[in-house]
RNA sequence: GCGGACAUGGCGGAAUGGCAGACGCGCCGGUCUUAGGAGCCGGUGAGCAAUCGUAAGGGUUCAAGUCCCUUUGUCCGCACCA
């Protein structure tokens, strides 16, 4: 039976029928956790980029069973989130009803894939089963401090009406609606993400993840060195302190700026200028993110009347507040030079500032201002000559003595908020007490369960503060009415601890347990997009860590190593979208080619972690592909010899066969390993061809092609394992390819060696002929051989040889002159 | 503006510093056939050739697609970060 949808359905059955994929919890010693990154569950249809992630990274695992390893694939759902949520505001379908329905049909769907999937330890975000955890975890945080609330400038998106974390702002829009984004200063639940900035540094470099990836954290967190300085506020008790990278300019220093939100700003506004401030806070306040941003370059600002203590001078100097000064970064406060500032210049500039010189270039570069370079000090008093590097340590440390100022590491990352104003996700298990405060819910209490009946159009405000029966409750110390907190949880916590969840998923007593946890983890190949570099990445290494310190896990990193594949395009290369109409259907293919060849076309077409854009005609070479290797079985049907390869006549074309088959195992290994799909698709086609090449007489003893062919359905297998099994029993085997004692083909290399190799000769690096020769010659031989070859001697007539590079195996270079 | 990645036939894409273009598509030819849009076999970077060819220019090296510098272009991340 030729392959199609149907010989993937006979194998699905078989395979479930007889448990085959069960992972064995009795034995870890060879335990592969091998994760990708959970689907939403949106539509009703996997599309074409759930087959590249789940299908390939399938066969990565489908060639680690075969070699042994007790592989751990898990299946599951960020189920909770704002796509449902709007899809019900539009639609009147709850989300948990439709979320519910899209998950069986998705289900449904993976399983035609084929795929090694553990569904028996599913995990589904959106279940109370689940979110009580969720909330468990939350709670750990808030009782050692790392989950806190409080009220401060944060990111509103008018369209999604919730907050977002800074790290869902992107180019001054929403991540999800692309809606301009406002601030807001809201009372927010925050998670201290800062406290393990620098071990998320730390930790970067002994993970084997895309350079990329660590490079985008790294940026992300934004290590920078510096000194903090303490400013005295002049005739008052107020101070503040200042970041600075450049304390060897501190002598340069005009003024100060502060941030508009920074709250001191009320307190020392004189009243002649209190006006101006708080007009000026009030437009600051009022412009969004990307009017903020456009407005680049136009400095503002507003002089606040009051002057600071230059700490080291104690000359006056005018406090100002501007936007350029951002509250969120370093202290809110900057010490403004603007003789080697640009921006403090272009600022000084336009409100008739002093710009001074303290540093001097010293070589011979351009002397102007503002200088931004390091050189030497000048008019800075007792600091006069030093270096900008040394006038650092001298000024901080002068000012350690006095106790204004010290060496200061900021982080450009900032706590992360995890508080929204929805409906569709995990409740808060916090209840606001008007006598206790923050009171969490009794671990014995949860899940805090989310109301089914909730009016959740979005008013800005969050729909569980509309639901009475949800929010009345009593406060858990002093047992008097109070109220639950209606915020509910950013989906990113959901799936921030969900890999920790998979080997846990039956287990209703805790999360996770320590123990099995400590021994199933961490992942041990993580797969998935590369848009989640700065999200859901990072939250899930901080959710990790923090568990660790709170005494729950005992590693460091939950992902050791990670995978991104690339996009798949439209036809046209544009990204597919259904309102371009471009999108291609998993479905259609399918149902035409079969689900293998519709995998392995993806394995071929695409350098995995590239992408690129679709084509059909692609996919039709799969399917000749296919073709080729049934034709083949076919042929020989009730010939295949179980007898080891020796046996039988050996001739020639048996060793050069055999030699392809070798290299193949090798490549196909060494290539599936690190995920290059193509070049092992590319060399299964080369041994096909190779066994259509030196088949062509039919002379080939019968032993030799049944071990060949045995050995090509192995190591197809993993791209295409329902073909495969097929073809394997039409070779008359009564087990299961995939059957548990089944072992991946290993390398003969006695087989890889050829009695005669082919070198080129080079004339000074530029190829002139090659020539063949024993395989077992030595440089000598080699070299020697080469100068006797006639051609050889042509080109090197008359020339002076003045050095030979004998590489061997590969080519022989003749330096002349 | 800063930082990073990338640039290879008509196309998708291969190449531990060592014979560029594996493998596939497309195209051309052969074969089989009543027929071929099936199958099988062969050819296919450019050029009549010597030679020339990996975005452009320079450099290191016996040898560069690969390493270094400059430029251009594309993509990505960050962006008034003090």
């Amino acid at each position: 039976m030729a392959y199609s949808t149907a010989i993937d359905k006979k194998w699905q059955q078989k395979w479930e029928d007889a448990d085959l994929y069960r992972f064995d919890e009795s034995n870890l010693e060879k335990k592969l956790y091998c994760l990708e990154m959970f689907s939403y569950p949106s539509g009703a249809n996997l599309h074409v980029g759930h087959w590249y992630n789940f299908g390939l990274a399938d066969s990565w695992t489908r060639m680690k069973r075969l070699q042994g390893y007790n592989v751990f694939h898990p299946q599951g759902f960020d189920a909770f989130g704002l796509p449902a949520e709007n899809y019900a505001i539009k639609t009147g379908i709850h989300p948990k009803d439709s979320t519910y329905a899209n998950i069986a049909t998705m289900e449904r769907q993976l399983k035609t894939m084929g795929a090694t999937f553990n569904f028996d330890y599913e995990v589904v975000t959106c279940d109370p089963t689940y979110y009580k955890w969720t909330q468990w975890i939350f709670l750990q945080l808030y009782k050692n401090g790392l989950a806190y609330r409080k009220n401060a400038p944060v990111n509103w998106c008018p369209s999604c009406q919730t907050v977002l974390a800074n790290e869902q702002v992107q180019d001054g829009t929403c991540e999800r609606c692309h809606a301009e984004t406002t601030r807001r200063d809201l009372t927010q639940w925050f998670f201290k993400i800062t406290n393990y900035a620098q071990e998320l540094l730390d930790c970067l470099p002994d993970l084997d993840w895309p350079e990329k990836t660590k490079k985008i954290q790294t940026n992300w967190i934004g290590r920078s060195e510096g000194s903090e300085i303490a400013f005295d506020i002049a005739d008052t008790d107020f101070s503040f302190r200042v970041f600075t990278t450049r304390p060897d300019t501190l002598m340069g220093v005009t003024y100060v700026v502060l941030a508009p939100e920074q709250e001191l700003v009320n307190r020392i506004a004189t009243d002649a200028c209190r006006a101006a401030v708080e007009a000026y806070k009030d437009k600051v306040n009022k412009i969004s993110e990307i009017d903020r941003l456009s407005t680049t370059k136009e400095k503002s600002g507003v002089f606040t009347g009051a002057y600071a203590v230059h700490p080291i001078t104690g000359e006056k100097v005018p406090i100002w507040i501007a936007d350029y000064v951002l509250a969120g970064y370093g202290t809110g406060c900057v010490m403004a030079v603007p003789g080697h500032d640009e921006r403090d210049f272009v600022f000084a500039e336009k409100f008739g500032l002093p710009i001074p010189r303290v540093i001097q270039a010293t070589g011979t570069e351009d002397d102007i201002l503002p200088f931004t370079a390091y050189g030497k000090l000048v008019n800075s008093g007792e600091f006069d000559g030093l270096t900008s590097e040394n006038a650092k340590k001298a000024i901080v440390e002068k000012l350690e003595k006095d106790n204004k100022g010290e060496q200061k590491i900021t982080y450009r990352l900032r706590d992360w908020l995890v508080s929204r104003q929805r409906y569709w996700g995990s409740p808060i298990p916090i209840i606001h007490c008007d006598d206790c405060g923050a009171v969490p819910v009794p671990e014995d209490q949860l899940p805090v369960e989310l109301p089914y009946d909730v009016d959740f159009a979005p008013d800005g405000e969050s729909p569980l503060a509309k639901c009475d029966a949800f929010i009345r409750t009593t406060c858990p110390k002093c047992g008097k009415a109070a109220k639950r907190d209606v915020d509910t949880l950013d989906t990113f916590v959901c799936s921030s601890w969900y890999f920790l969840r998979y080997p846990n998923a039956n287990n209703n007593m805790e999360a996770f347990n320590r123990e099995w946890t400590n021994k199933m983890l961490p992942v041990d190949k993580y797969v998935g997009g590369a848009e989640h570099a700065a999200m859901h990445l990072l939250y899930a290494r901080f959710i990790t860590k923090a568990l660790r310190d709170l005494g729950y896990l005992d590693f460091d990193e939950p992902f050791k190593s990670l995978v991104h594949q690339g996009t798949i395009l439209g036809i046209d290369g544009q990204k597919m979208s259904k309102s371009k109409g471009n999108t291609v259907a998993p479905d259609d293919y399918i149902a035409k080619y079969g689900s293998d060849v519709f995998r392995m076309y993806l394995a071929f077409g695409f350098a995995y972690t590239e992408g690129g854009p679709w084509s059909d005609d692609g996919i039709k070479a799969i399917d000749r592909f296919v073709g080729r290797i049934e034709r083949l079985i076919e042929k020989y049907k009730g010939q295949f010899s179980k007898k080891g390869p020796e046996s039988g006549v050996y001739g020639e074309a048996e060793k050069e066969l055999d030699f392809v088959r070798h290299t193949t195992i090798t490549s196909v290994t060494t290539d599936l390993e690190v995920f290059q799909f193509n070049t092992s698709m590319a060399r299964l086609m080369e041994l096909t061809n190779a066994l259509y090449h030196y088949d062509s007489g039919n002379t080939l003893n019968m032993p030799l092609i049944s071990s060949v062919l045995r050995d090509l359905l192995l190591l197809l297998s993993p791209f295409a394992p329902h073909f495969a099994e097929e073809m394997w029993q039409q070779m008359g085997e009564k087990d299961f390819l995939f059957a548990r004692n089944s072992s991946w083909p290993i390398a003969d290399k006695t087989k890889m060696v050829k009695d005669e190799v082919e070198m080129a000769v080079q004339l000074n690096g530029q190829l002139k002929c090659r020539i063949v020769l024993p395989s077992t010659a030595d440089n000598a031989a080699i070299e020697q051989t080469a100068r006797n070859d006639a051609k050889v001697q042509d080109f090197l007539a008359g020339k002076q040889i003045v050095k030979v590079i004998v590489v061997k195996g590969r080519l022989v270079n003749f330096v002349v002159k």
